[in-house]
DNA sequence: AATGAATGAGTTTTCATTCAT
DNA sequence: GATGAATGAAAACTCATTCAT
């Protein structure tokens, strides 16, 4: 029971994407990744823009599902943001190519589905204010920071090629985050 | 003699990439939005990427010189992070187009010249520890998270359309990185 | 099934470019002689001097296969190159473009391949001196000078525009040739 | 007293055509070789094909009028063949590039003016025969293809580097063809 | 006469997409 | 469903030629 043909087409373009951008991955190069022809393309997606925007959602739906969970928990606001910074820094170093898609392709045109995520985060935030957790403050304009912060510490990581800046300057990452946070929102 | 024609390029090719993208901004259209013939796009630039190449150039300069000077400034360390931001939001209302482009196009490969800021402000950094303004922290981590935050805000004012949410959204922006900053990197 | 296609190709890249000189031999133009879209040129060809390439191989490749199989022919010298001169003389008049474009078109660049048929008439006549049928002389300079004769005379007969000045002129080359080398290499 | 601005460019293209083709010479980079802006080439000549036939025809002159003179002189047939021979392989030595352009760029569009030289070679000819010098012939098949063997022979030292092959193999070639056509073209 | 910046028509090449098999 | 040859619109880039200075 090999995967399922969009699949294999979805990984193969993020192989191809990841390695040469979005422009220079010709359906033909996907295909031949993917060991399927060209024309299989066409019967699972309508056309080269919505594999990438396939891709985009996967792991926007990905996500939602991770952080509306999250929002569940009996877990305190920061102890959150952690699992959340957490969850994103392990997924860069387990599949750095997907990353590097959704960081290098995400043109204003493709942010729709961001914006859910950000409410999400949003609404944690929000809670955090209303249980005291955190001291209160504009959470919309936090979520946008901590988005920012994670894909730029993100890139930093991809750009120095994932091999000597290793685990460690992700850990590293996170709790310096978490010291921002954690005091710069800190109640009272 | 108005400007020069290779500034009056570098003026269009901001233009139409920030509506189309690099990759739909043809040649064609830059030259006729400068108000050349094409051909004379070539006797400025060697390539069409050499001209997205020189926008980020002329702009690193810029921000790299703004940043050099703060940092000599007479100026506590978190005043001088105040003034970088304040220097981005202003950007950003000024010359929204550019920004765009700056944020939409920063593949990986375009990514070097930052690192040129990004030490930088890690320098201010820096600085600020050792004079003890803020707490002792990983100044180059902390310079990421700074930069991201600021892509972050900024790519949300451009995405909002720029006008509804105007200058008080980037200013309540600001005063949300000052006090997360602030308290989150305060001594003792 | 008629030909292959990049039969097709090559047969309408040689009229057009017979008719134009290989620069003005337009890709749109070799196309639509061949009855193909353009984009179909570069399923069979890498770029439009591949297929001149080509051209010059298939040909010389032809003439290669000819002079190996003279070579072993129970012949006198003097007969195989007169078998030589005949093939040439009826192959100008059965495809005069083609030799117009291996006229025209050999560049220094391309000339490599000749020299593979310099070495196997080299052969012959050497061949022919061991044997006596002819004087000792330096081969490769005799075979220099019969292929320049060669040419010459063929570009002189498509100059002439191939109608008039018919099999006739070329007969009498042959003799004229055969008469100068019979004589002018004689032994004895 | 420099050379006149015409000669200047002459020498130019020559220069820059042997050293790249017709095609891939420039006007821009003949200008640059001359010393010249572009614009002042089109003082001199009214397009860059005419650069190149006014090559040819400079040429062309200088060989009209050595031939012309060679055919008044008090020399045998042979003589004056060896002669032409002569004059032929010591410019190639001492013009390399001029040949070059001559040979690569000799498209038959460009052949007319050769045909004046054929005429003056085949008047020597016909005259050697009616001073019984030679036994009667074709006297225009047999200038074509001494014409023929000339061109081989300069293009195969052209071809070879022009450095070890030197001056040796020129005077062979001489001696060679001199054989062949003293025994080839004996009377009785 | 000399200059060289500006021009824009003209070319090669690419590649997403289609569709007959 | 799968295939991949064929398609042709689209784009970057070149360079001979012009002409205002």
């Amino acid at each position: 029971m090999p995967e399922s043909k969009k699949e294999q087409i979805r990984q193969a373009a993020i192989t191809v994407i990841a390695r040469e951008g979005f422009h220079a991955a010709t359906t033909d190069k996907i295909a031949s990744e993917a060991g399927v022809a060209v024309g299989t393309i066409y019967n699972y997606f309508s056309n080269k823009e919505d594999i990438l925007q396939y891709i985009f959602q996967v792991e926007y739906e990905k996500r939602a599902a991770f952080l509306a969970e999250l929002s569940q928990k009996e877990l305190g606001t920061i102890a959150k943001i952690r699992a959340m910074l957490e969850m994103h820094f392990t997924k860069v170093q387990e599949n750095p190519n997907l990353v590097k898609v959704i960081l290098a392709e995400n043109r204003f045109g493709r942010r729709q589905k961001e914006n859910g995520l950000l409410g999400l985060l949003e609404q944690i935030i929000r809670t955090g204010i209303a249980r005291k957790d955190i001291r209160p403050c504009h959470a919309s304009i936090i979520a946008t920071i901590l988005f920012g912060a994670i894909e730029a510490i993100m890139a930093r990581y991809l750009a120095a090629g994932e091999t000597k800046s290793d685990a460690t300057a992700l850990s590293a990452a996170v709790e310096e985050i978490i010291g921002l946070i954690s005091r710069g929102l800190a109640t009272g």
